[in-house]
DNA sequence: GAGTGCTATGAAAACGTTTTCAAAGCGGCT
DNA sequence: AGCCGCTTTGAAAACGTTTTCATAGCACTC
């Protein structure tokens, strides 16, 4: 590996002067600019980014923690993420943490001493502490998608409003008794999820009832009996309404197998816009995330406070961005 | 941020028994040992990891290069990957290079001088020179799933046979005219399964017929229109196998557009057993690969090669390991 | 009692950068 | 001629580790 002195050597100068070339400084005659970036060329030169992480103190590494990378929505943002980071000159680290506080702790333990320079948070739960000492500890933290009302930056869509319009949608289009696929209610979307779909109920003039809540107990399949043992009970809906897209599809299943069409018998309507909605027959009416877009929204506000922070600029305080959701209406709802 | 001195100064000894004491050296008093210790969890050391990897010349650091996360069988790898690295105290660097040659090089030169430790690849095409520059280069490198004959360690599945496995159950169902439908054929894996699928024709006595292979134009997307078109011609198949699943699914839309029953009238058999596969009606019949266990064994592999590097044992000639693959029966198929 | 071998420790060099500080060179001014 | 200010450059310190080398202490052996 040649490094720096090698490169000053070959041009005839000091290493001092190398690396003011190559850093852009402006106080360096032309001539030996010339001279120093031709050396750096001929030797193919490239610095070596640990020493000049550990002078600098920063390392151009971001971390981006989720759940899992399997789950439907996070190869996406991921995507949003690692695409923005490139382009800044950032590096993404990929942490799978499964929601497990001992894996998520060691991460973050062994981030610290990597001086990551900051964390996309995607895997957090409401009693998630050791996350919130990272921005509380000053690290550079944008969380996304779960958010409980930190004071600390995040990107999240309105999933009170997303599920209020698309139950208000279902209710506009003559159904009257509305199931609710809910998934696990400690998450904050799925929380909201559920107040918008009573929200619309209310503001129709419709029951809120509580029979018609199927909550998940082990996993999405679960909603394959939940869903079969309502639609033989005398309270069938004429419509389900699944926090996820997932779970819409186990659910079309169950109603498939109970001899119902969709959206003939009933209607269904899904959440996320996940690759699998627009494939399967028929196709799933659902409200859309933009989430390769809240990747980029995520990365670039951390990039811009790990900037800031290393400027000294007064820091803006922290921000919430709301992102727009779509409802896309195809084929399993009347 | 507290340092290796801080820490020997709080217990009264020099850097290097600090040092000495927290990378397990053995030749180090128990008392100055407890000493350290004591001091280092008093003021919740931990060491640099930039001064460290700039020190010994490597990083902990291992980068998985995928076409995109978001592409159906590369979350499952990711999760193996990422699983077997943070157990043996790796970090992993997610790389999407869109199959785009400027993206990886760029990737390259960064990682090159990041002191990388390794690459897991699976990002290959047969051109790829800058690829294979990277073990020309004496880079510990892994290819996954796509292989084309290179002296590098690899892990692949046996296409061939897997494909051949699945044509195969189809003709012993009694299926006489199987259709094909073949993914990009520049990439090693379609190739073979293409292959497999000739091999399984002919040892049955069946002929092969050209117009009976699907060639993808655009997108998976292609295949719907392709299928539709053979459908309706009177060449219509009595099976076909697509070479993976989200190919499957829309080749499944397109007979039911048609009016066919799966399998009724006609059989369909995908390749991955993506997530999806289990979930549409009806349930596909597929070939499952190990994804999880894939990307256990590269992580593994590199990382021995990682550690072999390192201590100057003599290096132990590239192999190819070969993953076993599943044909999974579902309801797709009679 | 001197030599030997072993354990335990510290000082200092090294890894490859960036940045501070000092100084050299030079033109222009009094 | 002396001084000032500007541009350009190099030497050296610093970042936080690990490791080599040297040495001190101590128990044995002859």
């Amino acid at each position: 590996m040649t490094n720096i002195k090698d490169v000053a050597k070959q041009a005839g100068v000091s290493a001092s002067t190398v690396s003011r070339v190559l850093s852009g400084k402006n106080c360096v005659n032309r001539e030996t600019r010339r001279k120093v970036l031709e050396a750096a060329r001929a030797l193919d030169y490239s610095p070596n980014v640990l020493a000049k992480g550990l002078k600098m103190g920063r390392s151009n590494t971001i971390a981006l923690m989720v759940p899992s990378i399997e789950n439907e929505i996070f190869p996406t943002i991921a995507r949003g993420v690692e695409d923005t980071a490139r382009k800044s000159g950032y590096t993404v680290i990929l942490c799978n943490t499964y929601e497990d506080v001992a894996v998520e702790q060691a991460y973050i333990n062994k981030l610290r001493t990597r001086w990551i320079d900051g964390f996309i948070v995607a895997s957090m739960l409401p009693n998630s502490d050791h996350i919130r000492s990272l921005w509380e500890d000053g690290f550079p933290v944008v969380l996304l998608s779960r958010y409980y009302g930190d004071p600390v930056d995040a990107v999240i869509v309105d999933n009170v409003q997303a599920a209020y319009d698309a139950v208000n949608y279902l209710i506009r289009g003559g159904h009257k008794r509305i199931a609710l696929a809910l998934g696990r209610k400690e998450l904050p979307f799925y929380a909201d999820r559920w107040a918008g779909y009573r929200a619309a109920l209310a503001d129709n003039g419709l029951p809120y009832d509580e029979r018609l809540v199927l909550h998940e107990t082990n996993g999405t399949n679960s909603f394959y009996h939940l869903t079969k043992e309502l639609v033989k009970s005398d309270l069938r809906p004429d419509a389900i309404f699944a926090t996820s897209d997932p779970k819409a599809v186990v659910v079309m299943r169950a109603l498939h197998d109970c001899g119902l069409r969709i959206p003939g018998d009933i209607s269904v309507i899904g959440f996320d816009n996940a690759y699998i909605s627009s494939m399967i027959e028929p196709p799933l009416s659902t409200v859309s995330q933009p989430l390769y877009e809240m990747g980029v929204a995520a990365a670039k506000r951390l990039i811009r406070r790990i900037r800031s922070r290393e400027d000294k600029t007064p820091a803006e305080p922290p921000s919430v961005e709301v992102m727009p959701t779509d409802l896309i209406i195809r084929r399993s709802t009347r």
